[in-house]
DNA sequence: GTCTATAGCGGGATAGAC
DNA sequence: GTCTATCCCGCTATAGAC
């Protein structure tokens, strides 16, 4: 009466991509491995074994490489945020207010479709972290945040969009990119910039739907 | 170096009212005490005996009242989809089908807000069910998708909404639905029927911005 | 740096008294 | 229907050879 043990799922993701060049071979398979079963099955549903089988070694290299599975897992995380937010730092930041926040939305919400898998696990199993490594995530988390907020505070100084709860907003921006990860497939109807740019759309819709509250 | 073993959150939730009047009083201090579990720490990070001290009882007094603790999962996911479905079938069907679909997200928005550690649960541990019982969440989870979508197609058709992708537009109303779980708290800014008019508007907004997507 | 082998223990589930 | 006690498996992490 075990839960489900998927087979590891076809990894139509370009996770190995994101590990820094300062681990070797070994290191960044290992990585990749635990990637792919944590996705699938959750953090403390992954034994060691699976990791290492799926990295193709013994059970004993991940200690050589990793002090604990836990570290596999935060390097994992802070690959994961990492990416994401210097996916948001390369949007330039024109002069638009407007466009400057679509294309913001539509590579936060590609990012997350190209790198599904990885995001899942970045997104979800933050809470199998040390308190430590959870404060390294945080922070991350929170200058992905503050990009967000600051495109949209600064386009309504300047007139470009209504008086609106920012905070609010934002929250519901990260969430359509961040819940994506539970259903999207790289194989399905739309690649990741199509769907970055119709969220695009919708995130605009939403700002502009803000302010028709107000004014009623 | 183990994972941080968070004390149970303070369940400011009434999670105990979602059970099943077929549920004997011991029963249902399992299934309180298992969400609360669950949702703090994961179902694999939870033990037989964490459930069973939280519901003050010993820990072979589980196997009395259900056959394994994923079947304690299962049950607390029905009732969660279950009650999110039936909060939806509460709705009037109205005449005015953006009002509607107001209310039908108000009401999708205000049941994850309010139950926001049960919502936790169903949402995020259905992985660890069988094969089996994860059917039965989806046969459900499919009933509410269905509920939005209805009312979509059925509005666009009214020539109340523009065209527009019925399939993707569900699927950021229902995301904005789900992932408030991640941030919601009891105690914060909004209550739940706030933030879920909030919301509400939010939804018509992305309505609207997927007709001027493809006026353009 | 990789392996085989295993220590050591935590947890799901059960036995059997009351 | 609840308890105490425990079985026994599987997992993380380590030891030590190569």
């Amino acid at each position: 009466m075990s839960a489900q043990r998927s087979a590891l799922p076809d990894l139509a993701d370009d996770s190995p991509g994101l590990w820094d060049a300062g681990f070797g071979k070994a290191a960044r398979a290992l990585l990749t491995g635990g990637v792919r079963c944590f996705a699938a099955q959750g953090f403390h549903a992954t034994t060691t074994r699976d990791i290492t089988a799926a990295a193709g070694l013994s059970p004993a290299a991940l200690y050589v490489h990793f002090s604990s599975k836990e570290e596999v897992l935060f390097e994992i995380t802070r690959a994961g945020h990492k990416s994401s937010l210097d996916a948001l730092n390369r949007v330039p930041p024109g002069t638009d207010p407007a466009e400057h926040l679509r294309a913001l939305v539509a590579a936060f919400v590609s990012w997350h479709a190209r790198h599904h898998v990885a995001a899942r696990v970045s997104q979800y199993e933050l809470g199998a972290l040390t308190p430590a490594h959870y404060d390294v995530i945080v922070g991350l988390r929170r200058r992905s945040t503050a990009v967000f907020h600051d495109a949209l505070t600064h386009g309504t100084a300047a007139g470009a969009f209504p008086e609106a709860d920012a905070h609010r907003v934002v929250r519901a921006i990260l969430s359509l990119g961040v819940d994506l990860v539970r259903w999207y497939r790289l194989d399905g109807a739309d690649s990741p910039e199509e769907l970055g740019e119709y969220y695009a759309d919708l995130a605009l819709g939403m700002v502009s739907a803000a302010e028709s509250r107000r004014r009623r």
